[in-house]
DNA sequence: ATAGGGTTAG
């Protein structure tokens, strides 16, 4: 008869054990209660003294040599000397070694306790051994909530989630309750929202709602998925502090995009007294880095001088510094960091192209590769992104077209829109398309728009509007992409048409999102929305782009009203063009930064070619630098030109 | 005595 508690977790388990008993009889049969010292012959006590000695000492030659002449003698110690002996396996990675300790424990008159095995079957999982893990797992007598969770924890690691919670399911119906450890290695498996509030649910019932492993897990899922209001009642149920919990909310935040609750919550956990650590100073960062608060993220720098050798807030600290368009003292943090792995290489590449200098990116990629770390997917991204900003026809497709056979990465979207837009910036329109219809993976919305950008740049009105179609088709709520296809029906006369993209704008209930500039002073974010006369300074802001736009006249700038294959933030009138978001902010910053400083901005949508004329003229009849991050490139205005080349 | 948490790049 197999007992319930031998039964195998594998499909074809009745095969599996048939195969096994005669082994498993052999070992965990009549002797299965056993203890060990019941083993040890007296004459033998000086040998274990021995080997518990060595054990105990990390010697681990001496206590293997130990262990083969008691395997001669039969003779075993006791779970916990071989514990220790396993441990010391593992701090040495001594593959071979722990597999002896395997045999000698469970091929022979001895009956390990399932203690013992759980130490075993963590040592195959520390390994990666997955396949001897499940064997062993699959042929111990009894398997408590360890042994399951240990499993269920590699499963959960290794990206297997759909097993994981199998596994979890088993555990139950073998009548096994799983605690807190078993919660939060399952819970990193779990996928969706139901899964989750399911797990969430049990996990209560079982009275794990004051763990704070599982709820630093159930805050980590909420946020993945987005649902910040469940992470923050998680959070708030907390009797006591915990810094991981804390940890946990404010990356939550960080990592959504809400970057003034990040911040905040980091105010309120220094007022309670915590003393945070690197984590929190990454999340932190992250928070600056997406509100591209430079100056902010350079006081936690401040703040990170003592932890100057973590890898994970370098890189979190480089990233800051070139989402905030200051790539010197981004340099200078890389060039600074003593061990540097495949994030902080590809951080600065896809910075330095970023903000315009792609010879310096594609030379750092050289390096690199001379330095032995392999470019992966993102890095491709980032040497890809270099190519099209510059205009490196060449040098781009021969990146694209050899990069899975020298480093294993199979072109995905992200590099096919650098192709198109490499494409598309040499007027190559229809090798662009020829490009997408080259594509495996099915191009999105992303990819379209990529398209559409080139047809504005070189008025090519037919394959606007096919594009345009297609960016609909994928993504029906994106406004701008309205805008452009009515703007160009408009331009060829097409009234019927204009009218019915206009209707199913309406219809659709798409609104146009508004264009929203910012700009930090003096540590504070200042935010221009078009049509928003809220800011105190209104009227001194209004004057100065008055008395900007007139000057700048003088230049040769003349008001852009071909708004053709454009999305505007606002009216289309020359007028309202005044008022453009970027331009408020523009005016502000001269008023109100030192001269020397950059004028820093940051907006949702794409800039308009009237503003990025304007931006260029203002950086040469005032002497400043000035840098315009939109959501897909940054524009370095410095002496009249644009890092951009003015293709974007 | 054996199993558990938070942080970085497109």
């Amino acid at each position: 008869m197999i007992s319930s508690g031998m039964k195998s977790i594998y499909a074809n388990s009745v095969y599996c054990i048939r195969k096994l008993l005669p082994w498993r009889c052999r070992l965990f049969g009549s002797t299965a209660s056993c203890e060990q010292r019941d083993f040890a012959a007296s004459s033998s006590s000086s040998l274990l003294d021995d080997f518990s000695r060595y054990c105990y000492q990390r010697d681990l030659p001496r206590a293997m040599e130990t262990m083969v002449e008691m395997h001669a003698r039969g003779n075993w110690a006791d779970s916990v000397t071989y514990s220790e002996l396993v441990k010391c396996c593992l701090s040495r990675g001594a593959v071979e070694e722990g597999r002896l300790v395997y045999r000698h424990l469970c091929f022979g008159r001895y009956s390990p306790k399932t203690f013992l095995l759980n130490v075993l079957l963590n040592m195959f999982v520390r390994f990666g051994l997955q396949g001897e893990a499940e064997e062993l797992f699959d042929k111990m007598p009894e398997r408590n909530v360890v042994s399951w969770t240990t499993l269920i924890a590699t499963y959960a690691n290794t990206a297997r989630s759909d097993r994981a919670l199998e596994l979890m399911t088993l555990m139950l119906r073998e009548g096994v309750e799983p605690n807190g450890h078993t919660y939060s290695a399952v819970l990193k498996a779990c996928g969706g929202l139901s899964k989750l509030r399911e797990l969430h649910c049990s996990a209560l019932k079982v009275g794990l709602e004051s763990d704070v492993f599982v709820r630093s897990a159930l805050i980590d899922n909420y946020s993945k998925l987005g649902e910040m209001n469940d992470a923050l009642r998680v959070f708030g149920e907390m009797a006591t502090g915990d810094l991981i919990v804390w940890n946990s909310i404010i990356g939550g935040f960080a990592q959504n995009d809400e970057a003034i609750a990040a911040l905040n919550l980091y105010k309120s956990l220094k007022r309670f007294g915590f003393k945070v650590n690197q984590s929190t100073l990454t999340s932190v960062l992250r928070a600056c880095t997406s509100l591209t608060l430079l100056e902010l993220g350079r006081q936690v720098h401040v703040h990170i001088l003592k932890y100057d050798q973590d890898l994970i807030l370098n890189n979190a600290l480089l990233d800051m510094y070139c989402k905030s368009g200051d790539s010197e003292d981004a340099n200078q943090v890389f060039s600074g960091m003593a061990e540097k792995d495949v994030i902080s290489w590809s951080t600065m590449i896809a910075g330095l192209a970023q903000n315009g200098f792609s010879h310096e990116a594609l030379k750092l990629f050289d390096q690199m590769k001379a330095s032995g770390t392999k470019p992966n997917y993102i890095s491709m991204v980032g040497v890809l992104f270099a190519c099209s900003h510059a205009g490196l026809m060449r040098e781009g497709m021969l990146h694209f077209r050899s990069m899975k056979k020298l480093f294993g990465v199979e072109p995905g979207r992200e590099h096919y829109g650098c192709i198109i837009d490499l494409l598309g910036r040499a007027g190559k329109l229809h090798e662009a398309v020829k490009m997408i219809e080259e594509m495996k993976c099915d191009p999105d919305a992303v990819t379209w728009r990529t398209l559409l950008s080139a047809c504005r740049v070189h008025r090519n009105t037919d394959l606007a509007i096919h594009a345009a179609k297609q960016v609909l088709r994928l993504d029906p709520e994106d406004a701008g992409t309205y805008t452009i296809l009515s703007n160009i029906y408009a331009s060829i006369q097409r009234w019927e048409d204009v009218t019915e993209v206009r209707k199913s704008m309406r219809v659709g209930g798409v609104l146009k999102e508004p264009g929203c500039s910012w700009i930090e002073v003096n540590k504070k974010i200042h935010a221009f929305i078009v049509g928003d006369n809220s800011h105190p300074e209104k009227d001194a802001i209004n004057g100065q782009v008055n008395r900007l736009s007139l000057r700048l006249r003088e230049l040769g700038y003349l008001p852009d009203t071909n708004f053709v294959l454009q999305d505007l933030e606002g009216e289309q009138s020359e007028d309202s063009l005044c008022y453009h978001s970027e331009k408020l902010a523009m005016a502000y910053g001269l008023m109100n930064l030192p001269r020397e400083k950059t004028v820093m901005i940051r907006k949702n949508l794409r800039i308009c070619v009237d503003c990025h004329v304007f931006a260029k003229l203002l950086s040469k009849l005032e002497h400043r630098k000035i840098v315009i991050r939109d959501p897909i490139r940054y524009h370095h205005f410095a002496d009249g030109t644009c890092s951009c080349g003015d293709y974007w």
